[in-house]
DNA sequence: CTGAAAGCGCTTACAG
DNA sequence: CTGAAAGCGCTTACAG
């Protein structure tokens, strides 16, 4: 179906090894006149290089892959845009395998390695921890990962997620809040207990303390935010200022608020995560802390085309991220607002335990 | 690096053409005995198959390719995600090129071609009606797009986006609208003109006339929803119901009326498309027409395995559209709303031509 | 049940 | 400047 070199060759009337010479841009290797023969030979057949062959010859593809969660999070999609922009501009191709639930991330990896890739890129917060992962990495391949990887021998590249949560509380902070909650991703993960520490360090250091049940587990997404929302204002009297773990979440936030009759940021703040392209317009604005997505994504595939060249590359790289301040956030509501519950809410004391 | 057959089979004891036999799983080549020894060298030596040689020597790979936008956009990556899920469990993995502005489409084609992939998924409305593309593309490659190519030769899969501009107008007539603006993409993109005949065509059949100062262009964006609104609104007097061709663009609808002082759906209607997790927890909660991106991208890897199968494709496929009314529409104001102005609005009189 | 031959398309020394 | 040899890792007939 597709010409061979041979083809090529016997077509310009030269040997395939001088063909291939020529087709490879060697210099010198043939008369300017056979080298024109050959080049329209393969112009005319249409030839396309059998990268397969090559990769045999070569022993590894230019090729990497690429062990992805499902895009249908955009913080995954983005990562993969940054990192396939990197690739493909080094010339490489990239070899996706996406993780559905249930599938089997050590035979995805295998697959990879059937393939011949010279490196991998893990791009799978929902892998985070797995040890049948971890173990199946073989040492001789370069490998980096946007996610933990136990063992620790696998560079880490992300965003400081840390100093996240600390962003948040340091603005609230500064806008006098007090009363702060929190809607965080699920507690297993990393990224969810990191930000949660930044906020709650940095909260106390400020003097204000986030006792766990302000803290309210959902699962990044906004109905699960929007439930885990409503749950605590029907419990509790509501507070001056949400920080919410994502943009997504910060939406079911607004939502809840909403519902409950808590205008923001008259009532009360929201402070969202990741920055995603709609955040500048929600009703209102949202506060965001910018989470550098795809420049992460590019950082980690250069970081891994470096390795694959054999350069050491450092175990953990975090990139910065920053606040970006909207109208979603403002200083809370008078004290003389905390004796009157919000409209719709049911009829609390000042003096009931938060 | 990676131990090759041959490794396995003095391991074993045997030769290298017995062992391929064996770890291929051909039935009845070795006595149970040598079975079982070639198996635990394989096992010992961390053995895995090298795709590339096998698809040299079968002439192809189990690979297909995905020519695509950028994942950045959300439709891209639902698309993708889908498609992706389909490839990877029927076996085959997925080389992903993505087009970054200023790429060359004909030599990520030609990329995927060197790999030998069986067949490509175009996911790239980016390149809509590129006739370079359109005649790269071999006729003896399988190939499916979710996009418009020039030449129709190429099957194509997508949603009804017809029906989708029939359903907005349809429930807007419903409901007593008669001033209609709409917010669509880019003019030249088909789903633009699709969507936008749709509506308009739907419209008049009610009696419902949309003129052509009542379209306002943007870039699927909120950001550029959001100015296009903002335009039409200080040039005319507000509508009762906007279609935003994109629940993005719908967001960027939401805050330019709410700036203008205008409540949805109280003075105006929103209705936006596709349904993206989002749109049910926006305020109000988003009326949209949801548009199933990951069954589109399924169904056409689908197709594009059973072309590859060697099976007879149809050569357009569109998968049906459906309206989720939530509460961001409702009947307009009552007439006499009209005469005056929304309150920051500039005074204007109703004979003036709209 | 097991092995030797041929070949997939290509590249890389090595000769002439 | 051009060609013949060897080999990458594997599979597929074909013999024994």
């Amino acid at each position: 179906m597709y010409a061979s070199i041979k083809d090529v060759a016997a077509l310009a009337g030269v040997s395939f090894q001088t063909a291939s010479k020529v087709l490879n841009g060697q210099p010198g290797v043939a008369s300017p006149a056979t080298h024109e023969r050959i080049l329209a030979a393969a112009r005319s057949l249409g030839y396309v290089p059998n990268a397969l062959a090559r990769g045999l010859v070569h022993q590894v593809s230019p090729t990497v892959g690429i062990l992805s969660d499902d895009f249908s999070d955009a913080a995954i999609a983005r990562f993969v845009t940054g990192a396939q922009r990197e690739v493909d501009g080094a010339g490489h191709s990239a070899l996706v395998v996406s993780i559905a639930p249930g599938s089997d991330p050590v035979s995805l990896l295998r697959r990879l390695q059937e393939h011949r890739v010279q490196g991998v890129l893990v791009v799978a917060p929902s892998l985070e921890g797995n040890r049948r992962l971890a173990a199946a990495l073989p040492s001789s391949l370069p490998v980096v990962s946007l996610s933990s990887i136990p063992g620790a021998r696998v560079p880490l590249v992300g965003s400081d997620h840390g100093r996240t949560g600390a962003l948040a509380a340091e603005h609230l902070l500064a806008l006098g809040h007090r009363r702060i909650w929190t809607v965080t991703g699920p507690r297993r993960r990393r990224v969810t207990a990191s930000r949660l520490r930044g906020l709650r360090d940095t909260l106390a250091a400020g003097g204000v303390e986030l006792p766990d049940d302000a803290v309210a587990e959902a699962d990044w997404t906004s109905a699960g935010a929007y439930v885990a929302t409503c749950r605590l204002l029907d419990e509790q009297l509501p507070p001056t200022a949400v920080f919410a773990q994502t943009d997504l979440m910060a939406i079911g936030v607004l939502r809840a608020l909403s519902e409950h009759g808590l205008r923001v940021p008259d009532d009360c703040s929201v402070v969202g995560c990741d920055d995603f392209d709609v955040a500048e317009y929600l009703t209102p604005p949202l506060t965001t802390v910018r989470v550098p997505f795809e420049e992460t994504g590019a950082r980690a595939a250069t970081l891994l085309l470096d390795s694959m060249r054999g350069e050491r590359i450092p175990l953990r790289e975090l990139l910065p991220v920053r606040l970006v301040e909207r109208a979603s956030t403002a200083r809370p509501p008078p004290p003389a607002d905390h004796d009157r519950p919000a409209p719709p809410a049911p009829t609390t004391s000042l003096g009931e335990p938060a």
